[in-house]
DNA sequence: GAAAAACATTTAATATATTAAATAAATGCA
DNA sequence: TGCATTTATTTAATATATTAAATGTTTTTC
């Protein structure tokens, strides 16, 4: 069984599999109760985001939506108009650079997010149960060190942070 | 990283966001190589189980395909079809049970995955170099875990034995 | 041995992903 | 001022994701 042959041998493993292997376990508990709100995945995350700048009155920049809610910038226009058609934000030109696009939740959408918010926190508190608290540091920790290895700077996402 | 001074006032990370985060910060290295060759994120995980499976004359049955690939039945369809077209792959009625769809790797599918499979494992041993041989399996023993927490009877994949 | 039930996959319809190109507004500089 | 350049977003075209329903096939059941 060497590798003498043609066959590809990988002696690791299978990595991205694995992350989204992890993702799709998780998400498979949240879902349901996304999608009892008429919600699909991408709608989730950019209303969480706007949930978490919620207390900013001046809305959020879509270009900051994107990245926070790691969407591509065309994906994300699709996703706001069918979220504005469903009442969950609003879209407005910013007055100080008119290229740029800001979004707010509704209070609808706020709504939403709180609801949801407890819901999933309560699944994390289970998860924590499940796995130990320093289990689950040490996978946060882990994952960041990935991350910050792999895209030191600020190719992928909130490193343009002020 | 001491953090066991004062307990971290510790909202929770968003960890389907982390997870999908690593992810993309994994691929950002993976995917030129792969667009070179002409080949979606997709059509790579499919050709990777093919060639995993390259040893067994029979071809793999779609649905065995979609699982490891991480692929729902729909999506897969268009994936063959295309890697078809793109003379990667054949695919064949199953004689035995007339239901079944298997799948080969062409010769030239076979080449792909090896050529590939070197770039992709060079990554990897920098990666590890990098991180440390032990943390690399530390994270993948907590995302075997997080699998196994959630998705604990073969809802997901690969639980289907042979 | 035929109809019902269980399977494996595909089709259909809509939503999202990806890449390139287009649009539009602000900035920099001659 | 004038215009090329940069920046923010959208449009366009194709590929993939998601859910439900349809299509053939096998297995069960009677």
């Amino acid at each position: 069984m060497s590798e003498s042959d043609h066959a590809p041998s990988f002696v690791h493993r299978n990595l991205p599999r694995l992350l989204l292997e992890a993702r799709e376990a998780v998400m498979q508990h949240t879902r349901p109760s996304l999608r009892e709100h008429g919600l699909s995945d991408q709608q989730w995350r950019v209303l969480r985001v706007l949930g978490e700048h919620a207390a900013d009155p001046a809305g959020v920049e879509t270009g900051r939506v994107a990245r926070e809610a790691l969407l591509l910038g065309p994906s994300l226009t699709g996703v706001l108009t069918r979220m504005e058609r469903d009442g969950l934000i609003t879209r407005n030109r910013c007055p100080l650079d008119a290229r740029r696009t800001v979004v707010r939740a509704t209070p609808a959408g706020l709504t939403l997010v709180r609801t949801l918010s407890q819901t999933i926190e309560a699944h994390y508190q289970w998860m924590e149960s499940q796995l130990g608290k320093e289990r689950l540091a040490q996978l946060y920790a882990l994952l960041d060190d990935v991350i910050a290895l792999e895209a030191p700077e600020g190719v992928s996402a909130d490193e343009t942070e002020e």
